[in-house]
DNA sequence: ATTACTAGCCGTCGAGTAC
DNA sequence: TGTACTCGACGGCTAGTAA
């Protein structure tokens, strides 16, 4: 079927019928010559994942149930891969974590934000990587700006909203690290470690 | 980046971490060469999408940040174009639909699958075409068996569980379609033009 | 403006092979 | 068994251009 599958998306993304645009136009969304588009649409045509009315004056493409059947198949491959239980365990680890001086400069943000001002202090929790990155993955993140004050830089935050053992909470992960690392910092409205009674080691549930 | 979309799903099926595999096992599930698939993962190494240790007796792969990123960024992308609302409208078409007498044929497998017996006749309604497509790619599909008697064969069935109306009811294709038309036939318990008091052209609400 | 052909360049593929 | 190199062949890419 040759490389096609980025140029079905690209139409995907602006409708599944009556699409009007123009070769050129897709040659400069996806950075390759006018040729190519050309080329690649008279190809997926005869492979019936597309129907065309091309004129000098551009064309209207609509996405033929055989091109809409193969990105349905693509997007269950990618759910599935992603896809996770709606909770997953953790183990609460040491230390109070050295978050709780960076979480007092964000706070206006996470009560806009999140809806609560952070108790501060981050809860550490050891989780299964595989596990945190699918359960990340479906939740909503949240973006918390980062900002300059005369002694140093704060650097953007991702949060993602959460319960710990049903307490509403957040993830925060700095947006530079860009990705969940086996242990999560979390931070909530209440000191966790005293309100759910945590020690080190308890098995903790962190779900939706 | 070259065509590695692809291999990184394969991949990706597999696990995000401490995948065991080979070239060799790869190139033959993607059909392709050994050759490739050596050469493409080493490629994928050097963009960082993922990290391996090789031997001579397989290799462990591992999805990094960057790969992870770039296959979330793709489901995102898809899960945009199939998303839809959780209800749609349509408009009652004119006619009981030629329905009625195929749809007792299939009453036992209704009743196993569906959990209820149809009424037999079928619901015609008109809806957008791109809308009915979105709203059912989100619904779990139920397959109605075919089967062949003495006089005919009767094709298998597609059916998506929804409500007409807060009624349960059901959209039906036949499988050879494939695809939802823009005209949908639905069946219910219920004589539903009856039951909801429908007349052509009403507008009916869909809902999951 | 467009689309889409032809021609030639260039990059990707895979057989062969070393380790 | 493995991985991954070299290198010839083939196919996809784009410049030029017709309509």
């Amino acid at each position: 079927m040759g490389e096609n599958y980025t140029l079905l998306v690209k139409l995907a993304q602006k409708g599944l019928s009556n699409i009007e645009t123009s070769t050129i136009k897709l040659s400069k969304e996806l950075k390759t010559s006018q040729q190519t588009i050309s080329r690649k649409l008279v190809e997926m045509e005869n492979n019936e994942l597309i129907k065309r009315t091309s004129s000098t004056k551009g064309m209207v493409i609509n996405i033929e149930e055989k091109g809409i059947t193969y990105l349905k198949k693509n997007y269950q491959t990618l759910k599935e891969i992603f896809q996770s239980k709606d909770s997953i365990k953790g183990k609460i680890q040491s230390g109070i974590g050295e978050g709780g001086y960076y979480v007092s400069k964000y706070q206006e943000q996470f009560q806009k934000q999140l809806g609560f001002k952070a108790f501060p202090g981050t809860l550490n929790v050891k989780t299964n990587k595989e596990e945190i990155i699918k359960f990340i993955t479906t939740i909503t993140p949240i973006e918390i700006n980062g900002f300059t004050t005369k002694e140093r830089t704060f650097g953007s935050l991702i949060c993602y909203k959460i319960k710990v053992n049903k307490q509403p909470s957040a993830i925060v992960i700095p947006e530079r690290t860009r990705h969940a690392k086996e242990i999560i910092e979390i931070i909530s409205s209440k000191n966790l470690r005293k309100t759910l009674k945590l020690k080190d080691n308890v098995e903790v549930n962190i779900s939706k």
